[in-house]
DNA sequence: GCCAACGTTGGC
DNA sequence: GCCAACGTTGGC
């Protein structure tokens, strides 16, 4: 059976864009500085390489769906957590017992058009993806099969 | 182990 | 900028 599963990335992109991924060299970036268990045992446990990802651009005045990503590496430890000048710094963390990782992910593509997050609150398919549940914060989570073409094909229906 | 206080996320 | 809905921390 396929392990292929699939994704939604959040990502603020005044921090981090989809742009920045598409400019970085092979288009592949660590996906560090992931501070919640949830969302980093999602990363360690349930994430395969060769799973696919949407990007999705939050906290913005577009708040939208905009590319698709995989899945290129393995989990391992997120350097950032042992940066005392970084933001991500975790003083309690150590190399011996890393505690968050990441993977590294690959743009493949931009959607043909974003897919704003009203659409997908209007949109009865995705009416059970997490990411219009009431509450949801979580930056790394899965969503269906379904969700995931649902999305890419209501970008090509603009 | 409980829970109040605090910090963060992210839509609006 | 506001604030609901979380998650985390730390005193007890």
């Amino acid at each position: 059976m396929s392990s292929i599963r699939h994704w939604i990335l959040k990502s603020e992109p005044t921090e981090y864009s989809f742009d920045d991924l598409m400019a970085e060299e092979g288009q592949t970036t660590p996906w560090d500085g992931i501070r919640n268990y949830q969302a980093r045992n999602f990363i360690r446990d349930t994430m395969g390489i060769g799973d696919e990802a949407l990007f999705y651009h939050s906290s913005t005045k577009h708040r939208a769906v905009v590319g698709r990503v995989e899945i290129v590496s393995a989990a391992y430890a997120d350097s950032t957590q042992f940066e005392p000048e970084s933001r991500y710094f975790d003083p309690k963390s150590t190399r011996e017992n890393p505690r968050w990782v990441c993977r590294d992910v690959r743009a493949v593509a931009w959607l043909e058009r974003p897919v704003r997050l009203e659409q997908i609150r209007a949109a009865p398919e995705l009416a059970g993806c997490t990411l219009v549940a009431r509450g949801n914060r979580l930056s790394v989570f899965p969503i269906t099969d379904v969700e995931y073409e649902a999305i890419i094909a209501m970008s090509h229906r603009g």
